[in-house]
DNA sequence: ATTAACATACCAACTGGTCGGTATGTTATA
DNA sequence: TATAACATACCGACCAGTTGGTATGTTAAT
C-alpha cells in the first residue's frame, strides 16, 4: 500500500476541472494543474499523454457521473409516485433541493464550459457531450409522452422542445448564478419550469 | 481614404470577437487576432495597451450594443400594442423572428464566453457583464410589474426570476443550439417562455 | 515638421511535451 | 526461497516553439 496509482490521476483530474471551470481549457497550463495537484509533470504525463488527452478523460468522466445522476434522481422520482406527471414534477424538485441545499456557489457546468472553446476540441469530445444533452431530452421527453396520454394539453407546444427546456434552464441559470453570484437563481428557474410544466398538463383526460 | 483608425482599431476588434467566441479568451493568441484581421503586432499595440485591455474593450463594445438592441426592440413591441402584456409578448416574438431569419449559426455570447473563464477577467469586466444582465431584468421586471396590474397572475410566481428567466432561456438555448448544431432551438426555447407567460397572465381583471 | 498610424525585429517568460533516471513493486523460474 | 527480469509510478531538468509585450523604426496626413 505504498503508492497509490489511482489517486494520483484523479488528484489531477480533480484539479484540472476545478481550474478548467474557473479559466477555461485554454486558460489553464499544464504547470497549473500539477501545481494545485501537487504532483510532478512526469507524473502527469505518465498517467495522460498529452493536455488534450486530459481533456477527453475529463468530459468522459464528468458525462458518465452526469448520466448516473439523472437515471437515479429518475428512479428516486419513479418511486414517489405512479403518475407519470408527479414523477416529472418531483424528478424537478429533487434537483431544485439539491441546488438549494449547496453551500459553495455551483461550480459551473464542464458542457458549456468546453462549448464556450469548442474549436479547442476534436469532434469526438464534442460528440460526448451532445450525446449528454440528447440523453436529457430523450429521457424527459419519454416522460412527457407518457404524461400527455393522461394529460390534455393546454396549448399546443412541442414536447421535444418542452424537454429540451430543462437542460436548457439548468445551462441559462448557472451563467446568471454566476454572473450575479447567486445560487437561488437555479433553483428558482427551475421552479419555473416546474409552474408552467403544471400550467400546461393542469387538467387530466 | 488611404488609412482609417477607426477602421483597423474595429478590423482586430471585430476578429478578436469571432476569435474569442470559437476558442475563448483564453486560447485566443494576440497572433492569431492579428492574423485574423490582417495587422501587424505594432498596429494591435497602438490600439490596445494590452490583450486584457482589448478584451475589456470588447465587452464594453458588446454591452452596449446589447443595451441599444434591448431598448430598440423595447421600443418597437411598444409602438405595437398599448396592453403591457401583449408589449412583452411581442417583444419576445421579435427576438423569435430576428433568430429564425439567421443564415450561419449563432455566434454565441460574449457574456457567456467571458464568465465561463472568469479568473482570466478582473472584476471591472465582470461588473460590465453583471449591469447588462441587470437591465434585461430590471426592463423586464417593469413591464411585468405593469401587466400585475391588469392580469391576474394564474400561480403564484415570483416576478424577478420570471423576467430573469428571458436572459436564462437566452443564455442556455446558445448552449444547447451550439452543441446540437441547431439555430431552432433558441426561437423554440423562446416560444415556450412566450407560453409559459401567456398561461400566467392568461385572464385579464 | 510634427504627430498619429502603422510595420518589423526582437525579447524574456512561459508553453506543452520529452528524456534519462530512480524507487518500488510483481512475476517467473531454478 | 532467492534472484533475474520486468512493469509501474514517479521525478525534475531540459527542449523547441509560442506567448504577450517592447523598441525602433517608417509612412502619411495635417
Amino acid at each position: 500500500m505504498t503508492k497509490e496509482p489511482k489517486n494520483t490521476r484523479t488528484k489531477i483530474m480533480n484539479a484540472a476541472q476545478s481550474l478548467i471551470l474557473d479559466n477555461g481549457f485554454g486558460g489553464t497550463t499544464v504547470d497549473s494543474i500539477i501545481k494545485d495537484a501537487g504532483v510532478s509533470k512526469g507524473a502527469f504525463f505518465h498517467h495522460f499523454s498529452s493536455k488534450s488527452e486530459l481533456g477527453r478523460e475529463l468530459v468522459q468522466r464528468y458525462a458518465d457521473d452526469d448520466a448516473e445522476h439523472l437515471e437515479q434522481t429518475l428512479v428516486k422520482a419513479e418511486g414517489l409516485s405512479d403518475d407519470p406527471l408527479q414523477q416529472l414534477l418531483i424528478f424537478i424538485k429533487l434537483f431544485e433541493q439539491e441546488i438549494e441545499s449547496l453551500e459553495e456557489p455551483f461550480p459551473g457546468c464542464l458542457f458549456a464550459s468546453y462549448l464556450q472553446q469548442s474549436q479547442l476540441f476534436d469532434d469526438n469530445i464534442l460528440e460526448i457531450i451532445r450525446k449528454s444533452m440528447l440523453l436529457w431530452r430523450t429521457r424527459v421527453l419519454n416522460k412527457l409522452k407518457k404524461i400527455e396520454q393522461n394529460h390534455s394539453l393546454s396549448r399546443d407546444v412541442d414536447l421535444e422542445s418542452l424537454a429540451d427546456m430543462l437542460m436548457v434552464i439548468f445551462e441559462g441559470s448557472f451563467v446568471l448564478s454566476q454572473s450575479l453570484n447567486d445560487n437561488k437563481i437555479i433553483a428558482q428557474q427551475l421552479s419555473n419550469y416546474h409552474s408552467y410544466l403544471q400550467l400546461l398538463f393542469g387538467k387530466s383526460n
